[in-house]
DNA sequence: TATTGTTATACTCTATAACTATA
DNA sequence: TATAGTTATAGAGTATAACAATA
């Protein structure tokens, strides 16, 4: 039944090749792994980290543009028009036209918006103290910094 | 031309809100900037970091099940049987009959796919390494080693 | 019955290009 | 001309469920 596969059976791992040296991929897998829990912890599959981030931001930046939200994100204008309809159809979220520029809108958290990002929040916050668990109070604090430190360190 | 509005020319920043707190969004970030230059380094963008680290796993463990690299790389059978179909289908890869068990294949590199592996292991290596390039000795082994601590952490 | 792999389906995520409206 | 936003399109990535072949 293929036990005579050394690989099998015994837990022989399989070999990373290069991929166990590559920070890169460790930071991919460590993000894989962080995305299930995720999911596990907000329950509702549509809610994507990529969607509460953006919730996050407008509701720590009441007004802010699309093109603004675009650049805090790193994303194209057209990801953020999607992830936002998004939310809109949930009621979440709305766009105010702007009085002074009215190609552009200002998105602002709507009052059901706003009981959901707090409720997102604990939950989210959960799911961070799980993720991190096995790491010490310095280790939290020297990956923060160390992944800070890479951002944007690739240009 | 909102230049009234105090986020915008002074380079104030976006809050981050909870985002900044949080050590899974500072992962999804890392990830997300080190995706974005593998595609430069590589050149071809079909060749994404998952692809890749499927050729590495079928290079350094010849003869493997999709069953088991589904399970190194924590993925679906179906998700493996399409990234496999993707590297068959530019000859890179071969899937060899079992003669012990019949439902399932070995999974080779082809001549061709051992020449694309050794290219892109030189391009993957120089883009690790710009990667981490802001990191010092030090800190690059201190982030492998937290990065892997929390592998499966979250579980 | 259980397992390996495939296929069908459905969603998320992403970008580019073409478009509209406004500046 | 340039910018904000939308839409259409295309492709990557993912999972679940149903299926075939084999164990």
């Amino acid at each position: 039944m293929g036990f005579s596969d050394p690989r099998i059976g015994g837990g022989t791992a399989v070999d990373p090749g290069l991929l166990g040296e590559l920070l890169s991929h460790a930071v991919a897998r460590a993000n894989f792994s962080g995305d299930a829990d995720f999911q596990r912890a907000v329950g509702d599959r549509s809610i994507t980290p990529l969607r509460y981030s953006l919730l996050e931001l407008i509701g720590a930046n009441p007004g802010l543009q699309q093109v603004q939200l675009a650049e805090a994100l790193q994303l194209s204008r057209s990801a953020v028009t999607l992830a936002i309809d998004y939310w809109q159809g949930r009621g979440c979220v709305e766009r105010r036209t702007s009085t002074i520029d009215r190609r552009s809108f200002g998105i602002n958290l709507t009052e059901t918006g706003n009981a959901l990002l707090a409720d997102l929040r604990t939950r989210v916050l959960a799911h961070d103290r799980r993720f991190a668990a096995c790491l010490n109070q310095h280790e939290r604090a020297e990956l923060g910094r160390l992944l800070h430190k890479l951002q944007g360190g690739a240009e």
